[in-house]
DNA sequence: TCAAATGAAACTGCAATTGTTACGTATCAA
DNA sequence: TTGATACGTAACAATTGCAGTTTCATTTGA
């Protein structure tokens, strides 16, 4: 895989679950479709459990579902449950330093990341889940 | 240094530039100021001069200025030039894939992360690099 | 002619992420 | 009860990107 694949791999995995809400889906199905491994794939779902968006069950006949309608699920949604901060990165924390203009700096580049990373969220909030479905998956079957 | 650190680094170098516009600087001297590598500087610098920012000189009593007025130079100009992409990340690059929902995906989601990108720009053009110098700064004596 | 400065290439070191292996635990069916 | 199935988690290896470092060539001016 490669950069951001937390991001896609969550995506693709819900936008499908969409696609057939019914349907369990196991780890290395998921890992098996998506061209990854099934612990990666529990990685990364494990953190849309915590957010409610799916859940999960162990044992016989176990494996991965949504937990709510896919109607209610935004790209947002997913977005922040895996606290990408896509733009804003880990909080740049510079040590104090004695220079005023790296001060003025990152507090002016700060704010003008923290407005951007807010307008990605709504903008992905303007998209469910189910939009992203087409009409003839060859994966579904639908 | 940490993440984002060549934007750091260029936005703090013209800063301390647009304070003291005739002085010439050297790599030493900024690596020095900046707590990094001479070559570091001259890596990053040298995406400035190619978009224009700047000018170097060779050989002795040369260095680095200015090379157009602090006025006109934007942190949008900066970013630019150093082919950031803050936001979109270096251009997802799927294999083609026969998964329809796959490529739904990258088309909505690079659609966003483009219009977000262009907002970002859009943000940074609205700043010059003469805003960010404060009144008193220690490392210029203005 | 020599010292000072950039330009550029090659290499090392570090940190983050993904991929992999291994083992524990829960669940269900025979 | 037992065994197969699937998730949960920890630990480790492989990969990648970037900063840092070393080294040498080239240009420039005193």
């Amino acid at each position: 895989m490669k950069r951001n694949s937390r991001l896609s791999l969550a995506l693709h995995t819900l936008s499908h679950m969409a696609g057939e809400p019914g349907r369990v889906r196991t780890s290395a199905d998921i890992a098996g479709h998506a061209g990854t491994n099934p612990v990666v794939v529990r990685r990364v779902l494990g953190k849309l459990r915590e957010a409610g968006l799916l859940r999960s069950d162990k044992g016989h006949s176990g494996g991965w579902r949504l937990a709510k309608p896919a109607q209610s699920i935004t790209l947002a949604d997913v977005y922040l449950a895996l606290d990408e901060n896509l733009v804003s990165g880990p909080a740049t924390e510079e040590k104090p330093g004695d220079c005023r203009v790296e001060a003025n700096l990152q507090a002016r580049v700060a704010e003008v990341l923290d407005d951007i990373e807010a307008s990605l969220v709504a903008r992905l909030r303007e998209t469910k889940i189910t939009d992203v479905h087409p009409s003839s998956c060859n994966y579904c079957g639908t």
